[in-house]
DNA sequence: GTCCTTTCCG
């Protein structure tokens, strides 16, 4: 009905009409008295609350001749850009013969408030073209305009137009103006056009005041508080709407409680906005239980004041009261908007709560938010946090207008998940697509090079970020930091680290993990001592990288010290992986009956890091007694790690106690469980060669074995003797012969093979490099000059010289 | 009639 009318009235396009003849006429002007009708029948329009009562009215208007009312036209105009049918509106306004200088102002605003800024400046252009005058509210539009759209270059044509105009010192017109710049996030320009405006008004202060909050400068926004207030302005409702944010962003409660008064005191507080404002500045100050009294207690709320109270127990790491909120919120049928889903998805990610996260997924999906690329991308993380990259992946491929953030998100799914390559692939795809990237990319893409541990395309991340110019980026430095020393290139890392103007206590912590994992313990140490002289204090992770280079390095009495220290110097209390930390420092250095004390001795249960700390102990040490223990509390705790199993295994095979053995073997069947086989990686140009224990499908395989014979030879002659103690069933030669088809001495003999003398060889190993490998790997260090890197599960080992910086110690 | 305002993905 609705439709046919509005084909009747105007067409689509002028071809649209079948009719020869116009669908109306224009009356002519004499017929009617203007006066008659203009009147009411504008009343009458204005009573319209959409555009289907809008057309119903139109066939009275032809009918009655007043069409031509200038008044009509131009509130026909007004109403069709009101209801968004800026269509309907420019064929109204080109019907018109003789239009009238309104006219063309209420058609500009409707450009401006309704469509891309380009169709406004157009139609602003064959405004000047028809000769008529611009007055002040043509720029006030258009300039809104520009700031919301972020388009700097045609906010600053207006202003020099505007200029030329003569309304350079208009209060209205300036405050355009300078929120324009500050939207455009030009504040210095912004802050410049608003010393020179020769008066001020109370919005013109609040239109700085924001510009300051939204452009990061906290500090400045609040200090322009008080110089208003110095110049006898009293900030209003949107004063303090504006500035409550920069409080958050300072985490100034002194103010934002003093600004909390001002409002109770003015009567403010009673507004939905300015309670919303407190709840979300209380919140993030991290008084989320003031922030909750003051949600409680408000009147009247708004969807945004949900979304403030719901991301603020979100952001403060309480998913369940996020999620409790966000259930009540639709029990009251408030409509969720995007920032509500996102606001559940955070905590659905959080928490890790899959079904959750997918029951949001739905409701977003029948809301009609599944196209709004924000929403989206919040999913992508979501499942990427629960642990399905693929469905992230599946997500982020069907989505349609992807963003830079999109493409982060995706490419940190990867990389946390462990999926190193893909995040690599992605990267390089994202790229080919000319999508630049920024600092959070480099931060999610670095630590998937790092885990891959290829020096050659880390180097080359590095050179990328330089010419990023994101190499001052303190988070990418971090990020290059721990690369590098994940690489091998721990002195690398070092000088980087020296580089830097900044440091978080990440950079710090990373910097002493990678001595740690190295196993330069001294170095760590010292690193630490700086680090505590620094205005940097050291942290709960800061105290498990210490102990752990401790550990590593066999530094029994630093490591106790430091876990005294910890708690009494720094008011850190110890949490599980401190305990675990410990307990491998004392079983590390073979004191297992200290290390079982100490456990016994916890105060609060022992956990899976304090017995796979001590199991490994017994293993190294070959304690079967309390491997046992540690073992057996280890499979209830964690009855699906074949890790455990396996070490244990490996205890009784050291002791040839092969019934238990075969024990253990019994007791992983059942569960299902398997033995992750091991294999090795060394990098070689731009390919990764991967090796299986016994593996032959290496091209090079018959070279390779031919290489390891004669190593093999060569290293027993320097005084190599296989640990052959471990293999069960067999005569010794074939013992020797499963030894040497071990995966890490394939990737040694192919590296030999494939690099020329004296090259560092870089090897990675998925699980802990077996003793007799280590032993192995040190004689070759020694017959063939070379160094020899080996990264297993845990740390590094540099094999130099016949030694390797673990001294035995791993 | 015109200028200023709250929640937001990695």
């Amino acid at each position: 009905m609705a439709s046919t009318l509005k084909t009747s009235f105007i067409p689509l396009s002028p071809s649209c009409s079948p009719s020869p003849k116009p669908p109306f006429q224009l009356p002519s002007k004499t017929l009617i008295s203007p006066h008659l009708f203009s009147h009411p029948s504008s009343l009458l329009l204005e009573l319209c609350s959409d555009q289907r009562e809008l057309h119903r009215f139109l066939p009275l208007i032809i009918k009655n001749g007043i069409f031509t009312e200038h008044v009509i036209q131009t509130k026909l105009v007004s109403l069709f850009s009101r209801f968004g049918q800026l269509r309907q509106a420019t064929l109204v306004f080109d019907r018109v013969e003789s239009k009238i200088d309104e006219l063309y102002h209420t058609m500009l605003k409707g450009h401006a408030k309704n469509s891309i800024l380009e169709d406004g400046l157009l139609f602003f252009a064959q405004m000047r073209l028809a000769d008529v005058r611009p007055v002040v509210y043509n720029f006030t539009y258009l300039l809104k305009t520009c700031g919301d759209n972020v388009e700097l270059r045609r906010g600053k044509e207006l202003h020099s137009q505007l200029i030329a105009h003569g309304f350079g010192s208009n209060v209205f017109a300036m405050t355009a103006v300078v929120n324009m710049y500050a939207k455009c996030r030009h504040i210095e320009d912004a802050r410049r056009m608003f010393d020179r405006m020769p008066e001020r008004d109370l919005v013109a202060w609040n239109a700085i005041i924001s510009g300051y909050a939204q452009n990061g400068l906290a500090k400045r926004a609040l200090e322009f508080v008080f110089m208003m207030q110095r110049e006898g302005k009293r900030p209003d409702s949107i004063t303090l709407v504006s500035v409550l944010p920069a409080c958050a962003d300072v985490g100034s409660l002194r103010i934002g409680r003093a600004i909390h008064g001002y409002a109770v005191r003015a009567g403010f507080e009673l507004l939905v906005n300015v309670s919303t404002a407190l709840v979300d500045m209380y919140a993030k100050c991290g008084l989320i239980g003031i922030a909750r009294l003051v949600f409680d207690r408000m009147r009247v709320k708004n969807v945004v004041s949900w979304n403030s109270m719901i991301d603020g127990y979100a952001q403060c790491g309480d998913s369940g009261e996020a999620m409790a909120l966000f259930r009540k919120m639709l029990d009251e049928g408030v409509k969720p908007t995007g920032v509500s889903i996102m606001g559940a998805l955070h905590a659905c990610a959080d928490s890790g709560d899959l079904e959750q996260g997918r029951h949001v997924h739905e409701l977003l999906l029948r809301i009609g938010l599944g196209s709004d690329v924000s929403v989206m991308n919040s999913l992508i993380a979501m499942y990427s946090k629960c642990k399905r990259p693929d469905i992230a992946a599946e997500i982020f491929g069907n989505l349609s207008g992807k963003t830079l953030v999109s493409w982060n998100a995706m490419i940190l799914g990867y990389a946390q998940n462990g999926r190193s390559n893909d995040a690599l692939s992605l990267f390089c795809k994202m790229q080919r697509l000319n999508v630049k990237p920024d600092s959070f990319t480099l931060v999610s893409v670095i630590p998937a090079l790092a885990d891959i541990s290829v020096l050659r395309q880390g180097k080359w991340i590095h050179g990328y970020a330089i010419r990023a110019c994101l190499d001052r980026n303190i988070f990418v430095m971090t990020a290059l930091v721990d690369m590098y020393a994940k690489c091998g290139g721990v002195h690398i890392a070092r000088k980087l680290f020296d580089m830097m103007d900044e440091r978080h206590v990440t950079t710090w912590n990373t910097m002493i993990d990678g001595y740690g994992t190295h196993g330069f313990g001294e170095e760590a140490v010292k690193l630490f001592e700086e680090m505590r002289r620094s205005p940097i204090k050291p942290n709960d992770v800061t105290f498990l990288c210490v102990l752990s280079a401790c550990s590593h390095s066999g530094l029994v009495d630093e490591g106790r010290r430091y876990f005294v220290s910890m708690k009494q110097d720094y008011g850190i209390e110890p949490v599980m992986d401190h305990y675990g930390s410990m307990v491998d420092l004392l079983g590390r250095a073979g004191r297992l009956d200290e290390a079982w004390d100490f456990i016994r001795k916890m105060p609060i249960e022992p956990g899976i890091s304090v017995f796979g700390a001590m199991l490994g102990a017994c293993k190294i040490h070959q304690n079967i007694e309390l491997g046992e223990k540690a073992a057996y509390r280890l499979f209830e705790l964690e009855p699906d790690d074949a890790g455990y199993h396996v070490l244990l295994a490996n205890i009784y095979k050291a002791a040839s106690m092969w019934e238990d053995v075969a024990k253990v073997r019994t007791m992983m069947e059942k569960r299902g469980l398997k033995k992750t086989p091991g294999c090795s990686f060394i990098e070689l140009k731009n390919e990764v060669h991967t090796f299986y224990s016994g593996s032959t499908s290496h091209p090079q395989t018959k070279m390779i074995y031919a290489k390891l014979e004669a190593l093999v030879d060569e290293i027993k002659a320097a005084g190599y003797v296989p640990i052959t103690n471990s293999i069960h069933d067999v005569e010794d030669d074939v013992k020797e012969k499963l030894l040497n088809t071990h995966s890490e001495k394939l990737a040694i003999a192919f590296g030999l093979i494939n690099t020329s003398p004296g090259t560092t060889i870089q090897i990675r190993k998925n699980l802990r490099v077996c003793g007799d490998c280590h032993d192995a790997t040190k004689f070759i260090s020694l017959v063939t000059d070379r160094e020899i890197i080996v990264r297993d599960m845990h740390r590094f080992h540099h094999f130099k010289g016949g030694l390797c910086s673990c001294n035995d110690y791993w």
